[in-house]
DNA sequence: CCGCCTATATATAATAA
DNA sequence: TTTATTATATATAGGCG
């Protein structure tokens, strides 16, 4: 659709993927409504672009939860264990991260700045 | 689309019905592949039509879990429960530490060191 | 980012097989 | 239910404000 053909790959220029985001989101959202009042179905569709923010269709005539249920039981896949766990892995990587940077604070504090490279250091000193 | 067009209300003839939601489900499924490759973007589509079968589309860059995970963040919709919620929260509440002590390790890094209090810059000083 | 416009590319309703 | 055809309705890329 549009002036011309386009090739099924990320769009590099990133005003035009956002841009392009924006436009087919709403198509989709629309095809989601459509699909579920035409055909009596139950669809749950959940986007995030680069904003992160969340957009979302879930059919009137379900929730969520009723949806993932039903993905759990078609598919054998037990989501709530594994969202724990997720959740869990999250937790531990961002805890490790936070210590690095406790660590790396104390250091600039003053207590030690020999890792600061030369233009950190001459920086900090105008600053001073 | 098609010869005529539609109305946006349920098809009563289970025949038709049927047809449009197998035509609809794939096009909505290319759709929903289409705008996470352009767009970079995370989707999560899932659908069931009368027959109870499960379709699909999860961008492949994530997995339901993170989807689901971003999406109870996002909307503070809790999906399973309170233990949920707790790890949920404990994950906010790392994050923003972890983003202040970013902000506050960019600025000690020499852009802005105004934030420092008396005694941290003496400390700075002598360490220079 | 949102809305409007236009030329084109796509999706799909109706139909038949 | 799927596949093919084809006339039309939609979706949307690119451009502009």
């Amino acid at each position: 659709m549009g002036r011309g053909k386009f090739e099924l790959k990320r769009i590099e220029n990133s005003s035009n993927r956002q841009v392009t985001y924006s436009k087919r989101k709403n198509g989709i959202l629309k095809k989601a409504k459509e699909i579920s009042i035409l055909c009596d179905s139950q669809v749950s569709l959940i986007l995030s672009g680069e904003s992160g923010k969340i957009h979302e269709y879930i059919s009137p005539s379900t929730t969520l939860i009723d949806v993932l249920d039903r993905y759990q039981r078609a598919t054998g896949k037990t989501l709530w264990n594994a969202e724990h766990e997720s959740l869990s892995n999250e937790i531990d990587r961002i805890k490790k991260e936070n210590e690095n940077m406790e660590i790396e604070l104390r250091y600039l504090k003053g207590e030690n700045i020999t890792s600061l490279n030369f233009k950190e250091l001459m920086a900090l000193e105008t600053a001073l």
